[in-house]
RNA sequence: GGGUGGUUAGCUCAGCGGUAGAGCACCUCGUUUACACCGAGGGGGCCGGGGGUUCGAAACCCUCACCACCCA
């Protein structure tokens, strides 16, 4: 199959935008990347962490996902039954914000109706990255895609949290949680987003019980909350306050009495050393209370609006002007000292980043997460769950270790409703579904639900195995789990990571998967962090339709280096843009002098040898890398043998002969090994080149018998004409001016090889003529330039085209250089420390670098000398 | 305050005990039909500072400085 597409048909350059769809239709369809539970093949399962049902693609999920497609990729076509599961998690809090944007109003509006909306919104905008990711051409089993509110996945929800309940481990509860005011519900603990912002600090005089003048100062930056103080706390051992310990301050703007205690919590080097004590309001102000038996009232409802346990005047107001009301009160009582100018964190939730959240006192549902935590932990310890790299299980380790309560429940709507319901007393009946909970209750008993739906993580942490299908015991369960390998960022280890550790061990007994692969953070160009605010957002769907898909993914693969965060300038995917039509022509030049893709290559010469050795250590080093999640490392493989070996050498010496069976062979090998990395200009050239059927389809290049022979022969060559080309310019001799060489040494290793390829040789150094010679004295009289390449002189007679002294001097500069080599070789050799205890090996190799050295400089030497 | 990572060529980064590397940028030459998104050649580095371990350190240990991130 010649001239399969006419060279009007195949441009100089490669149109990405032209193919990438058509290609990606033609993939899905051949049904390339479902997962076969039928096949003989190994399973490998790999879990899509599920983007977010609101999300749209950004550069993060373009680095996670190229680095999952070159492993589903890879790991498929060696031979193993791929199940890469896709799907999308429901993002609760998320989809509450997109609507809210909208204008609805989900308390005027209604539960029902307000679900009617998100449902519709889901329908018609929800999931747009699941079709954005088509763009990049990665391919997970789209058949088998789940949302974690399809039915399925919510009876697993259902089964864990019962399950749980029932074990004790899932429990009602009444502490401080972060509140989010506007959306009035709880959020999580890594949902709070600290915000360094300016603010001021009141130093505020409380006055003391039964002594007129004297007051005790207290600072704060919420002075709002007083109305909630229950105590001033001081610490024991402060001189200055021994004798209030135990006495009562008067609280200003109440008619409450509270106590002067005693706790260490005060610092007596911050401000006056007395800090007002708010349980209901501060975190840490809650402990200090629980240590005190503390009253803990909450001056706030749940829209942060003071309530009925503050003073009349108060109530009513938000939080915002509850603090000048209260300020400007505490202003025309003379009880401000002081206002200082201070900058402080303030708690904001992390999604809109606009809300200040609420210490909040609130019952809700947890779960013993430290209970959960051991088995989590072990499983890292002991290595059924690895890290990669391995330094993150220190940072999973140290959270479990100290991990808190987890509190699973929602006060929204959006997501799976919490299975438990009320009797008419309070009685909680938690189980799978309402019949159950009306049979434990008794017929008749009127039951209500819930109305909270669970953390957005709580079904996510059953993702391994919920898509599955578990509760049922599956085939898909039994075949595919656990899964091989996680690759994610290192952001959600904690949201993620850790909790379906936790629940995969505690429900199924099994760890989740084997390996956690975690990628760097894409950064920009100046590595600063990308957001919209800064305006610094690479869009990677720009980069696909400026550069293609293949370039983009090819340099996240080139920068994902382990343990460093990614710092990505636009420049780098030209440059790899530039790979992708190096290799383009490199097909198109194959194509032109009718080069077909071929099964086997020649044998018959050293140059194909050569190459397919070449290639052989490049499967080999990209097989290597992938396996141990060195995507970078298999990208520079990649890119150094098909640029440096493959276009720089092979081709130009295959011009002398360009149709050969090894040129089709290895290019096809190369598009197999591009594949995973540059699926649609690898699949484009393998049709263009005749390859039958799908590359995507083709199995793993083969390891073959490398010929080191043949490689020593093509490499010493490859440095002849490196040796006269650097020579050339080095003597300011023309490309255009063809001169002879001669290489004294009718014995020399380079005689054969140099001859078999004698035509490149000429043209690739633009040489008119090659002569071998036994002695130096056959090369013609006149002025040459001498250099040394292994066993033979190189000598390049150029007449008056050279000054003899500047190449004498040339000449000399080298053999000086060599003698500081020897030097140093020989000190090495001298020292008996060295050879006594340097490994045998590196002895070896130094003795043969100084013979190596010793050797060229007497061929340099006898140049320098007649 | 605690933790983690980083500091290597002008820039972005590999390498992580045995001759300092890549890509981009730069300089010189080149448009002979695969490719100027190219080819050929070249310059450029006390591997952050200081100690130590070792026959040998960019790499291992200690320490300091600065940068980034995470947790309080």
């Amino acid at each position: 199959m010649v001239g399969l597409w006419p060279m009007k048909d195949f441009p100089k350059t490669f149109d990405p935008k032209a193919v990438e769809a058509g290609r990606y239709a033609r993939w899905e369809a051949a049904g390339l990347f479902a997962c076969d539970p039928d096949s003989p093949g190994q399973p490998f399962t790999m879990m899509m962490p599920p983007p977010n049902v609101t999300g749209s693609l950004h550069i993060g999920h373009a680095l996670n996902m190229t680095l999952q497609d070159i492993l589903a990729r890879f790991w498929r076509a060696r031979g193993r039954d791929v199940l890469w599961q896709p799907g999308t998690d429901h993002a609760s809090i998320a989809v509450h914000m997109v609507l809210e944007r909208q204008g609805v109003n989900r308390f005027a509006l209604g539960r029902e109706a307000f679900l009617d909306k998100a449902w519709a919104w889901r329908a018609e905008s929800g999931g747009r990255i699941v079709h954005q990711l088509r763009r990049l051409g990665v391919g997970p089993d789209w058949a088998r895609e789940r949302f974690t509110l399809d039915e399925g996945l919510s009876r697993a929800v259902n089964r864990a949290f019962v399950t749980l309940y029932r074990q004790g481990l899932i429990y009602k509860d009444t502490r401080l949680v972060n509140w989010d005011p506007e959306r009035r519900t709880a959020v999580s603990d890594l949902e709070v987003h600290m915000k360094e912002v300016r603010g001021r600090m009141w130093h505020i005089a409380y006055p003391v019980a039964g002594e007129e003048a004297r007051h005790i100062t207290v600072a704060t930056t919420r002075p709002e909350t007083m109305l909630g103080d229950a105590a001033v706390a001081v610490h024991p051992d402060d001189p200055r306050y021994q004798d209030l310990i135990g006495r009562f301050v008067a609280l200003p703007l109440t008619d409450r009495l509270i106590p002067i205690i005693a706790d260490a919590y005060a610092d007596p080097e911050q401000g006056t050393g007395a800090v007002k004590i708010t349980p209901a309001h501060d975190f840490n102000d809650y402990e200090v209370g629980r240590r005190h038996g503390l009253p803990c009232v909450s001056i706030f409802d749940d829209r942060a609006c003071v309530n009925g346990n503050a003073p009349e005047a108060f109530r009513g107001l938000d939080r915002f002007a509850a603090r000048k009301a209260v300020l400007a009160e505490l202003e025309a009582l003379d009880l401000i000292e002081k206002v200082e100018d201070i900058t402080h964190s303030v708690p904001y939730d992390e999604k809109s980043k606009a809300t200040v959240l609420e210490p909040y006192l609130t019952e809700q549902w947890y779960v013993n997460a430290q209970a959960l935590a051991g088995p989590a932990l072990q499983a890292v310890r002991d290595g059924r769950t690895r890290f990669v790299p391995a330094q993150w299980e220190n940072t999973y380790a140290r959270w479990l270790e100290d991990i808190r309560p987890w509190c699973i429940s929602r006060q929204l709507w959006w997501g799976h409703q919490i299975p438990a319901w009320y009797g008419p007393d309070g009685t909680a009946y938690v189980a799978e579904n309402e019949q159950e909970a009306q049979a434990q209750a008794g017929q008749g008993v009127r039951l209500t639900r819930d109305p909270d739906v669970l953390d957005t993580w709580f079904s996510a942490a059953l993702w391994p195995f919920s898509t599955l299908g578990w509760p049922e015991e599956t085939a898909e369960v039994a075949r595919y789990h656990p899964g091989d390998v996680l690759v994610t960022g290192f952001d959600i280890i904690f949201f993620w990571v850790a909790r379906m550790m936790m629940m995969g061990l505690h429900l199924t007994g099994k760890v989740p998967f084997r390996d956690v692969y975690v990628h760097a953070l894409v950064r920009d160009a100046a590595g600063q962090k990308m957001s919209k605010t800064k305006g610094n957002v690479i869009d990677p769907l720009d980069l696909c339709d400026r550069y293609g898909a293949d370039a983009l993914r090819f340099t996240l693969a080139a920068m994902a280096a382990q343990g460093r965060d990614i710092r990505l300038a636009e420049r780098r995917v030209a440059g790899y843009r530039n790979f992708v039509t190096k290799l383009w022509n490199a097909a198109r030049f194959a194509q032109m002098h009718g080069v077909a893709l071929c099964d086997a290559p020649d044998e018959d010469t050293a140059l194909s040898r050569w190459i397919v050795s070449e290639l052989d250590a490049a499967r080999d080093a990209v097989e290597g890398a992938l396996e141990a999640y060195q995507f970078n490392a298999a990208a520079d493989a990649l890119y150094h043998f098909v640029w440096h070996t493959f276009c720089d050498w092979y081709l130009e010496f295959a011009k002398d002969a360009p149709a050969s069976r090894t040129t089709g062979f290895v290019l096809g090998e190369i598009l197999k090994l591009l594949n995973p990395f540059m699926p649609f200009i690898a699949e484009e050239l393998y049709e263009r080149l005749g390859g039958r059927g799908l590359l995507a389809a083709q199995v793993w290049p083969v390891p073959r018998a490398r010929d080191d022979a043949a490689v020593a022969e093509v490499q010493g060559v490859i440095e002849a004409i490196g040796a006269v080309r650097t020579l050339r310019k080095d003597m300011n001799i023309s490309d255009r001016a063809y001169i002879a060489l001669y290489i004294v040494g009718k014995n020399s290793q380079l005689r054969e090889p140099v001859c078999d390829l004698v035509e490149s040789v000429m043209r690739m150094a633009n040489l008119s003529e090659v002569y071998f010679v036994a002695e130096a004295d056959e090369v013609p009289e006149g002025n040459a330039v001498r250099f040394v390449v292994r066993d033979a002189t190189l000598v390049l007679p150029l007449g008056d085209l050279i000054d003899p002294a500047a190449e004498g001097a040339r000449l000399a500069g080298e053999v000086a250089k060599l003698d500081k080599e020897i030097k140093g070789l020989d000190a090495k050799l001298a020292s008996a420390d060295f050879t006594a205890k340097a490994p045998a090996e590196v002895v070896a190799d130094i003795r043969a670098r100084l013979e190596a050295a010793t050797a060229r400089r007497a061929r340099l030497a006898g140049a320098l000398a007649p």
